[in-house]
DNA sequence: GATGAATGAGTGTTCATTCAT
DNA sequence: CATGAATGAACACTCATTCAT
């Protein structure tokens, strides 16, 4: 497994979004990845272990690029109720500009694989919300619950209405986005 | 004649749920589930179409009992907050009782096979709550707001809480349901 | 293997020709035979052994109906030609009136399942036909050549010209038939 | 990377015309196939779409075949019954050398894969016996009527004779050949 | 006598992965 | 480094036949 060439990583990386999101998890097979991406099925294996190890890192890397979004703008100087609602908007705006990572994120995270994620490490990504909500509950803005709880009303219903198959008649508009927010801030502000 | 055998049918079910719980959807073949069901993988065509019957007959069959159980009590006579309360305690129920159907379910939802559901069969059976959320928006109660914004706060969360692959602190107690529900309620009231 | 109801006999018959025609000799499957006459699979045994004996039967029964036919009208006070004009045309006629027959039959003799076919008892049937060539050749009317060669002009020429599939163009009108038993004549004839 | 193995490709033609000629067309599988040409079934794949792409092509080159053998010598300089007698000698010792080819194409064209070949890709092969038919109509040296009779009556006979299912007591020698070409020739000659 | 349920053995096909070039 | 060929194992599904009623 040498690397060499970072554009074959890159469109492996996309080819295997891409296919998930057409076919689904169970029907996506390596050589179909492989022919999407415009490489031989046995290259594949040049930068990934395994069939595992390439969904295990598109996961990460979609993981990553989550977390660079969805942190931007927050500031230990901005009130607290403003970060929170950057995070919002920014998870709204990840959703609606790249629906296939998100996609891929739900099918992978409720496949076994998940299992094999280090999911500290994921959680590192993450820190700045936590000690957000950490700091909001020190300064007694939001309530005294379970870290859990609280994200459950902050980040979750998001994942729901960004997801039209779930949320059919939710548009993503700044209306819409502002007004659910409001909820989420009822839900948890003290 | 033998007569077709309604523990098979049952010993099917069961086992659809069983494995894909074990190995996942995408890994979950018909062979894997008629040895679990304890069946000739032939059999498994005499009570099924084919897969996709039996997934889909499956997530339909959990869909039936999850709307049995969390409409349990609740009533108009009841203040629509106590409805709510109801529904959500239900839910967790629900979840504490059949993690599995409950993963199950998660799964299918993910997956291309519900594309081939029939959602308004799904609504149907749970009707009941759209028109409590209705009626909490003309009496005032709750936020005048997109149904599917309701939903995202009213019964997603639980399905997060519950879910101990993304909530690791998060436990189920009474005091636990009652101050999560709160948060809901919170959201979603004027 | 009783034999009782004469009339699902008769059904299994007919649904075996049309099944075979219909999907052809390889995907013609015992019980789409049975569904297709009516029956349960299993019923199909109650009247023959197995699917071997069904394809068998059915053949000889076609066989038999096709004597019948090709033979009828042929007699030792005919000039000799015109016996075998009335076979020449019997045959087409059996061919246009029974093109199933007809096809079941060409797909039946080609299988190996024609090895099982007792060949004797099947020239029986069709002995008025051989005696007919001998006295032809007695008689110094048709050629002194073996019988086979004989037959492979007198007979096979109507398979191919009424096998719509091999002969497009090839109308069955009187004309036609006519001027093609004149080649088969004109081959055979001294 | 290993080519792509002419010897292969060679070997699972020659397996398919094996196989079907030892069980008959609709007992031949796939995997008895690639058994018989020593490759695995996974193997076959590589070299063919599927099923109907592997007998298809098979016929088409035993078609192929065929053509170059029969067409041999027939030349316009030739008077034209000598190269109808050329083409008659020429089928013959086609069916004496390659049984197997010829027992292939007769199961084949009785199956329904017949219907999934190009009849007019076939036909080409064939256009200079299309064409000396024509030219002996135009030079009144056979009967004018349709092409399709005077087929039935030049090739078709071949086959049967040739086929020791039908014709038991014919044997191909150089007497028996002629004298059956001498049938042929009067059925069509003028 | 008639039936649909039941099944081991098989179908055609695709899989993740390795190999030889 | 990159590749298409190669494959044992598995896939979803159907088969001819038997069994219990």
């Amino acid at each position: 497994m040498r690397i060499k060439d970072e554009e074959k990583q890159d469109a492996l990386f996309e080819a295997t979004v891409t296919v998930v999101n057409q076919i689904g998890f169970a029907s996506s097979s390596v050589s179909k990845i492989a022919k999407e991406a415009g490489v031989s099925p046995a290259t594949l294996y040049t930068y990934h272990k395994n069939k595992e190890d390439l969904l295990v890192s598109t996961y990460l890397n979609i993981k990553r690029k989550l977390s660079t979004i969805v942190l931007e703008g927050i500031s230990e100087e901005l009130p607290i109720k403003d970060s929170f609602r950057r995070v919002w908007c920014n998870l709204f705006q990840f959703t609606v500009k790249y629906p296939n990572y998100f996609h891929f994120s739900e099918q992978f995270s409720n496949s076994p694989y998940n299992g094999q994620i280090n999911q500290k490490a994921i959680d590192k990504m993450f820190m700045p919300i936590a000690q957000l909500i950490r700091q909001g509950i020190e300064q007694k803005i939001i309530k005294d619950v379970d870290v859990d709880i609280i994200s459950a009303f902050i980040f979750y219903p998001v994942i729901i209405l960004a997801n039209p198959r779930l949320c059919k008649t939710f548009i993503v508009t700044d209306v819409q986005v502002e007004q659910s927010f409001q909820l989420a801030w009822d839900a948890i502000k003290r």
